[in-house]
RNA sequence: GGGUGGAUUCCCGAGUGGCCAAAGGGGACAGACUGUAAAUCUGUUGGCAUAGCCUUCGGAGGUUCGAAUCCUCCUCCACCCA
């Protein structure tokens, strides 16, 4: 049934930071095989943005690595913890978001997560299940096994209190949520990113109070974001989404810094230790084939491999040929927008949505970054002949075939 | 409960009567260079068909020829003492 312990362990411990601790864990492991009985991995999702990057798709990929080698899966999707906001490695208090917004992010979340987990093997849970149950008393008994100065300890709320940043008296309360969850699934595993790890610490402690077995807490690397210094994250605006256009995953892979490559294959692709290896070698390969490798492997994860191989030669294309990509947005425009058959071009830069306002096209124009059928645009103030079909072009990548009606 | 300090453009932050559409940094965008790398360099970064005009410095009023700046009230926030 199961592999045995050794060659679970090396799939699992692969790009893992924290193993709390990792006797325990081998323990737990052989008990697994010996007994024929999976273990229970949990992995905490709070549903407060509607995106899943490939930043935070790492531990529910280690997630399905358990799943794959047999073990049992369980989702947690944390409606009621994303309420309260988790203050993990945040310099500020998170906005505290509606339930509504919250179930509607929840549903978008199981829909993305269903490209890496085997969602009908895996038990998904919403933790309101037991949150909303509980009474203030509860709530109080729950506060009172944690101590303040304990908190403190933990780094983001040090810098924050010294910095005068405030600090919800409720954002104390998220770590024992998470670890509360723990307790009502009676997780063997808790998985999570390494700023997480204060909270899984937490999920044991309150196991241990409860009479159980305390969880394995199992950190899997934060990937940094493609702008190469700061996390991966949604309000950042710095991440690989993992349900963005195969062209669109293609291109922000291929714009990351070389330096981060290493991580991004350990962390965001499938390949092995090996390919990696050479792939990172300047002198057996060329950084950029290393590169278009990479981008590759992120787009095939979660497009598959036809898509892979088009948004790579979509990419060589526009890029490297600099000829037209392979399908252009059409823009309709109507006669009644025109004077005279023309139409001022930055209007018309407007209208196509590369500009929010006339200023804005006006600069872009005046910058150089304009051009209509492949010929440079220098005056902001042209009125352009309307033809069928000619091609607008902003920028590098951005562009429009415009078509009258 | 008492005291102090705050709220400025996408963000941080300077600005204490005119020289302020508001320094500096970050971010973003455009251009050069390239491997669309990164780094670097240059430029742009409130709106308007732009040598001009209009709107913006928490909100509402007021003083003044003139207010981000002074006064009054309000809202929100932080810190200190209890």
């Amino acid at each position: 049934m199961f592999k045995d312990a050794d060659e679970q362990l090396e799939t699992i411990l692969r790009g893992t930071v924290d193993v709390v601790t990792k006797e325990e864990f081998i323990k737990k492991l052989a008990r697994s095989v010996k007994e024929n009985k999976p273990l229970r991995i949990k992995l905490g999702l709070d549903p407060t943005a509607p995106d899943i990057h490939i930043g935070n798709a790492i531990p529910i990929h280690k997630l399905r690595a358990f799943q794959s080698l047999g073990h049992t899966a369980i989702l947690i999707i944390g409606d009621y913890t994303a309420t309260v906001g988790d203050p993990s490695g945040v310099n500020k208090t998170r906005p505290m978001i509606t339930y509504e917004k919250v179930l509607e992010n929840a549903k978008t979340y199981l829909t993305q997560a269903s490209k890496i987990l085997d969602l009908n093997k895996t038990e998904v849970v919403y933790n309101s299940q037991w949150f909303k149950k509980m009474t203030f008393h509860d709530v109080i008994q729950l506060t009172s096994k944690m101590t303040v100065a304990r908190m403190m300890e933990r780094d983001d709320f040090t810098k924050r209190y010294h910095a005068g940043i405030p600090i919800s008296v409720h954002e104390f309360i998220y770590p024992l949520m998470q670890g509360y969850d723990s307790v009502m699934v009676k997780s063997d595993v808790e998985l999570g990113g390494t700023d997480q790890l204060f909270s899984l610490l937490v999920g044991r402690d309150l196991q241990k109070d409860a009479g159980m077995e305390p969880q394995i807490a199992l950190t899997t690397a934060l990937l940094e974001g493609i702008d190469g210094n700061k996390k991966m994250s949604k309000s950042l605006g710095n991440y690989i989404g993992i349900t963005e256009s195969p062209q669109e995953i293609f291109g922000k892979a291929m714009s990351i810094q070389d330096d981060l490559m290493g991580k991004y294959f350990e962390l965001a692709t499938d390949l092995s230790t090996d390919e990696i290896k050479q792939l990172l070698d300047p002198i057996r390969t060329h950084p950029r084939t290393a590169k278009v490798t990479l981008a590759r492997a992120i787009v095939r994860r979660y497009h598959g491999d036809k898509e892979a191989e088009a948004s790579a030669a979509e990419f060589d294309r526009i890029f490297k040929e600099h000829a037209l990509p392979d399908k252009i947005p059409d823009i309709m425009l109507s006669p009644e927008e025109l004077k005279d058959s023309k139409i001022w071009i930055a209007q018309l830069i407007v209208l196509c949505g590369f500009a929010t306002t006339n200023s804005e096209a006006r600069r872009l124009i005046q910058q150089g970054g304009v051009s209509v059928d492949s010929e440079i645009i220098d005056c902001p103030t042209l009125n352009v002949e309307i033809k069928s079909g000619m091609i607008l072009k902003v920028g590098k990548r951005r562009f429009a075939r415009i078509v009258l009606l």
